[in-house]
RNA sequence: CGCGGGGUAGAGCAGUUUGGUAGCUCGCCAGGCUCAUAACCUGAAGGUCGGAGGUUCAAAUCCUCCUCCCGCAA
């Protein structure tokens, strides 16, 4: 396989990881697709994804189509004569026509234990649904949504302290390190792959930045599950409400990036902000460790509340 | 030129409108009280107010330019 022409799908740094694996094991990866450079960012500039970035380091031919639906495209594709396919996170669907193109097909880096959490945001879908562990499959794609025949299978714990970022980027190395295994013998594991099981489908959602929004009714335990599912992108967040004129702004927005259990006031109202910056839930109260206010940098709580000692018995929404 | 907030002691902030001795809550250091402590008391150190220029008798504060950090939106 060392030298067939490989193409590479992906856009996000998860994706990145096995790319860059590939091209540090001298792969011949002949061209990367990744999503459209858009415009983002403060200043409104059209920014390219990781994973375009790092293939323009390589000198890497990228392709940014919008979708596969015109001829050009695909005949784009097909003119790199590629022998395989991986994909990682790309973002667009693959029409049957394009998966046909390569004599050893797509292959599909996902992260979750397939066939739970088929989808959009496997690793977050997890960790807000409390699972205790998670991983990667490597699959042969078809048409269906991560509904291919499984390759290699491994899974990593979640424990309660587990954020996004890091299982991502652990779960990313994983993948990585899976591709390389399955590449070294490919025909072996083409061979040997299964069906996915028929019990334990579920599909996870795409985000919204409403979902982030911290709702303070919830019990302990889900919130902070919601804070690590979205920590450190793009983080959960909440309002603090400031009544009268006191500050020049109506009311703070505040993320969370990291939160503690803490068994302290009892009874009190959900929301209710006590020192250190703990604030009361359903059934007990999280002790906010690391926030970050609009325009400010990322602090402790502790910190946070050190100038704005009036917080203390403000709600938070 | 998408909209907006910010840079003041090691940390988090006030002070800028109306120019006139550099402040608060913490931390740090020393001492004291305590069986003891993250508690309490006393004392001390620590800042060319992001940078450059300008106005002024006088600039953290007013004017111009630069730079760095951050939120929203997409």
């Amino acid at each position: 396989m060392k030298n067939r022409p490989i193409v590479f799908l992906g856009t996000s740094s998860f994706s990145l990881k096995t790319l860059a694996a590939l091209c540090k094991a001298r792969f011949n990866v002949v061209g990367v697709y990744s999503r459209a450079p858009k415009p983002a960012g403060r200043s409104y500039k059209v920014q390219k994804s990781v994973v375009h970035e790092y293939a323009d380091e390589m000198g890497i031919p990228v392709y940014c189509p919008k979708n596969f639906k015109s001829d050009e495209e695909i005949d784009q594709f097909r003119a790199l004569g590629a022998d395989l396919a991986i994909l990682s996170s790309y973002g667009l669907i693959i029409p049957q026509v394009l998966l046909n193109i390569p004599s050893h097909g797509f292959i599909n880096v996902h992260a979750s234990l397939l066939p739970r959490w088929r989808g959009a945001a496997p690793i977050r879908s997890a960790i807000l649904a409390g699972d205790d562990k998670t991983g990667i499959t490597v699959m042969r794609m078809d048409a269906g949504v991560d509904t291919g025949e499984i390759i290699s299978m491994k899974s990593v714990d979640i424990f309660p302290e587990t954020c996004h970022g890091e299982l991502a980027n652990k779960l990313g190395e994983l993948g990585a390190e899976m591709i390389l295994e399955t590449l070294d013998d490919l025909d072996l594991h083409l061979s040997r792959s299964r069906q996915q099981p028929l019990l334990g489908i579920s599909y996870s959602k795409k985000i919204s930045k409403d979902l982030c929004r911290i709702c303070w009714n919830d019990s302990v335990k889900n919130i902070l599950r919601h804070i690590k599912a979205f920590s450190p992108e793009p983080a959960s967040w909440t309002e603090i409400d400031l009544q009268s004129n006191e500050e020049k702004r109506s009311n703070i927005r505040l993320k969370v990036y990291d939160a503690k259990i803490v068994n302290f006031p009892a009874n009190a109202p959900c929301g209710l902000i006590h020192e250190n910056m703990i604030v009361s839930c359903q059934n007990g109260a999280l002790w906010l460790t690391e926030v970050q206010a609009d325009g400010k940098n990322r602090m402790s709580g502790d910190d946070f509340l050190r100038g704005r000692r009036n917080l203390v018995g403000k709600i938070a929404r």
